[in-house]
DNA sequence: ACGGGAAGATTGTTCAACAATCTTGGTGGC
DNA sequence: GCCACCAAGATTGTTGAACAATCTTCCCGT
């Protein structure tokens, strides 16, 4: 049995009514730290095991997963953890060029959402001294996150959340991580005051441009681009 | 049991790996048509039973309708055809507000895109003719599925089909179906022809308050602002 | 080495049972 | 008459076992 899966029945799990939710979360969770890597086959028989949940919950759980794109199934021949390659990079860019600079164009900056964003740069400055590179992908990909809920809407975020995700599953899937984000930390401090001084269309654009380099970079590193 | 479900199993179907899937699709399109309102509730026994398969698969169905946010699921309480109300138009709008604009300033336009935009055009001015009501809000819902296409993103049109999905359930929840598109008809007409002369920011921003103007003539009907 | 095919493993679906929760319809007290 | 309360029934949530369909593996004969 894989080791990622053992101790995952520890936490005690409330019973009738949402049993399969959790193994989702239980599963999404997993998938997201990168214990389960891009490619892995997620047995029914071992997993129902190891999660102490039958074969049809555990399916029950397959079938939200596969729907958030999470996971792959394949007709007969069994579920897998999302393997994006350089055709999901660029699709992933392609929402994201889309919607921040629209959320940055056209969506109202509730209070506090700026002081919000700052607290987030700090942080990724913070990560960007101690050569935390973990530190500097979760503050980007929050500062990206709150980008988007400018728009103010529920769908939006969640579909944001959806391809940051993806884009976690593309980092997972590369043998090396090098240290993409050092070089946006200011970058997105800069973005941020753009914002606060009411220069939005300027925003926008700049953000586009950063979108842009960021695709081409890392289609680069994963061989998509010589 | 409900007149809607009668003659679902006359369509056969395939045996072993998309059961599911096929439910699910069956009773989506049921929505979608109106033949099942918002606010049913979808009877496990009932269904399972008209449908001629297990519960267990039914229930996958619902897990699948579930996350398109199709139905809703309370727990305990069964699955309910989902009944958006005025927020959840409102939200509705703020997607379309900002990813329609969006698409239409920064998409590229392939090669033949606007000719078939103006076929859909056509046929919305051939319903108006005619009186149909039905077809002009399909023309419609059509051609506003072709300006997000312009982003030439899966996950943006799969967002924008089901927004649109939910609009529908808005106009079945309403007693009486007014005519809500007579007025766009030549306003889309209008906003292909500045699409096609490179009048992008134009373009957008009128687009942006057409959606606002749509967005209180709906809200207004539903009782939502006086 | 290579294609064919049987044996085993895995997924897809169903059924029957039970547990947990909700709903319904009295029942009694006030 | 009205309302809290409670038992009985109905419905949903979950499980385990069984079987069918499909895929995988590995052995065999040529």
């Amino acid at each position: 049995m894989n080791a990622a899966l053992q101790g995952i029945a520890d936490a005690g799990h409330a019973t009738h009514a949402h049993t399969g939710a959790w193994v989702a979360a239980q599963l999404r969770q997993r998938i997201s730290d990168g214990l389960l890597p891009p490619g892995t086959k997620l047995s029914e028989q071992a997993l129902s095991e190891a999660l102490g949940v039958s074969r049809n919950t555990l399916r029950e759980a397959f079938t939200v997963l596969a729907g958030e794109s999470v996971v792959q199934r394949i007709p007969n021949r069994g579920v897998f953890v999302a393997a994006p390659g350089a055709d999901d990079v660029r699709e992933i860019y392609r929402v994201r060029r889309l919607i921040e600079p629209a959320a940055v164009l056209w969506g109202d900056v509730p209070a506090g959402a700026l002081d919000a964003m700052d607290v987030i740069v700090d942080k990724a400055r913070a990560a960007l001294a101690e050569g935390s590179v973990a530190g500097m992908a979760d503050a980007n990909q929050e500062l990206h996150k709150a980008l988007v809920s400018l728009s103010g809407s529920a769908s939006l975020d969640a579909l944001m959340e959806k391809v940051l995700a993806e884009m976690r599953l593309v980092f997972h899937a590369m043998a090396t991580t090098p240290d993409f984000h050092g070089h946006y930390v200011e970058r997105n401090a800069a973005l941020v005051a753009q914002i606060r001084n009411g220069e939005r269309e300027e925003a926008a654009a700049e953000l586009r441009r950063y979108l842009d380099g960021a695709e081409h970079e890392l289609l680069v590193h994963i061989g998509a681009i010589p």
